[in-house]
DNA sequence: CTAAGAAACTATAATCACTATAGTTTCAGA
DNA sequence: TCTGAAACTATAGTGATTATAGTTTCTTAG
């Protein structure tokens, strides 16, 4: 093996980098529905079935990473949490830092945030990467809180903290309300003040 | 207006129908990837773009209702609960009753149901439509629990509860499923037994 | 009763994402 | 250096969805 890996791979980076930064500067420029996969592949300077190849998912596929290390972060903030801190407190701080709960970003960053977040089919296939984590992350609650890793409750867990950015992301205030949300999740929606609240007519 | 609604309301119904029907049919024989648009248009005797004037979602909405009285359901579970009973009790209640979740169901509905829940494309559909009641089931509960309808608080727990049907939908019991849920979002995660369980090497 | 006019419908053609095929070039490793 | 796999290409196709322009069918105001 080469130095870093090979010129092959080097050079299959490379074009998935092209592509990456052909979909991310036209989308920019002309939005998500106002581009072509063809036009891409074009500004690429690769075939249209290369594009493809590199990009299963499809055209949202383009602008996002490959790898699944997204709930990797989450995954080691619980296994790294420092003592005394509880499962919940550690995801908080970890999505608080990541995502688009951050206001300090590199500007090209942050305009790939605000087109992720204004493009309903980026939003939503944000929303599914961080879904595929939901098993890992699942594994991990499952395993600091000595559960099993299949109980509902566990994965519910999983699946609502990995909602949140989509739930939050589009607020006015998106840090605020990951916050709120976490509240909820870890005292549960008070029942007591509204029990007896019934207008009878 | 005539008894009903005008003969052409009554045709308009009826073709709308008619696609429903064949493509329930087609669905269930050959699989939802294994029929196309065009297929189902034949089988209702109308052109495509007939089809698709009925259908604006396309395909995937061919075989749900149009109306959004899914959460309508929810709402007036909220509006109608008995004196004493949280929200949450009553939205429980209600789910209990109603889609994935009872078994007592006439066959068609069942086979039906079935299709849904094993064709990831229908069943995102399915999700979409129960989440585009959220604002909806938000209003009712802040009208209930005396907050703003804006509150991220409240509009998560809109979300959470109209995600229990995608989430508990495929457990091998999913009413139990659903009660572990609501469980957890009444009570909240509990945060107390693993606090200090950090294994120092 | 009748004449607009709207609504539902049709055929046709086009766009666009995506897949399949078959062949070519290029790298990696024996 | 030879061989096979990987990446790439052009080409053609499928299938969903939309646009266009025109036809039939109900509604309803006059």
């Amino acid at each position: 093996m080469a130095t870093t890996m090979g010129r092959r791979e080097r050079k299959k980076a490379q074009t998935r980098r092209a592509l990456s930064n052909a979909a991310l500067r036209l989308f920019s420029e002309h939005g998500y529905d106002g581009v072509t996969v063809a036009q891409i592949a074009d500004e690429a300077d690769v075939s249209i079935a290369t594009l493809f190849a590199h990009v299963p998912d499809g055209k949202e596929a383009l602008i996002f990473d490959d790898g699944a290390e997204r709930h990797v972060w989450l995954v080691a903030a619980i296994r790294d949490r420092p003592s005394g801190q509880s499962v919940l407190e550690a995801l908080r701080r970890c999505l608080a830092s990541r995502g688009p709960f951050t206001e300090d970003l590199p500007p090209d960053l942050r305009r790939k945030r605000d087109l992720i977040v204004g493009t309903p089919a980026l939003r939503e296939y944000s929303r599914k990467l961080w879904i595929a984590g939901e098993g890992a992350l699942a594994a991990a609650i499952a395993a600091e809180s000595g559960r099993d890793p299949a109980d509902m409750t566990v994965r519910a867990l999983a699946r609502y903290v990995l909602e949140i950015p989509e739930l939050a992301g589009t607020e006015a205030d998106p840090l605020a309300a990951m916050n709120a949300i976490f509240d909820l999740l870890e005292s549960g929606w008070p029942t007591s003040p509204m029990d007896a609240r019934r207008d009878p007519t």
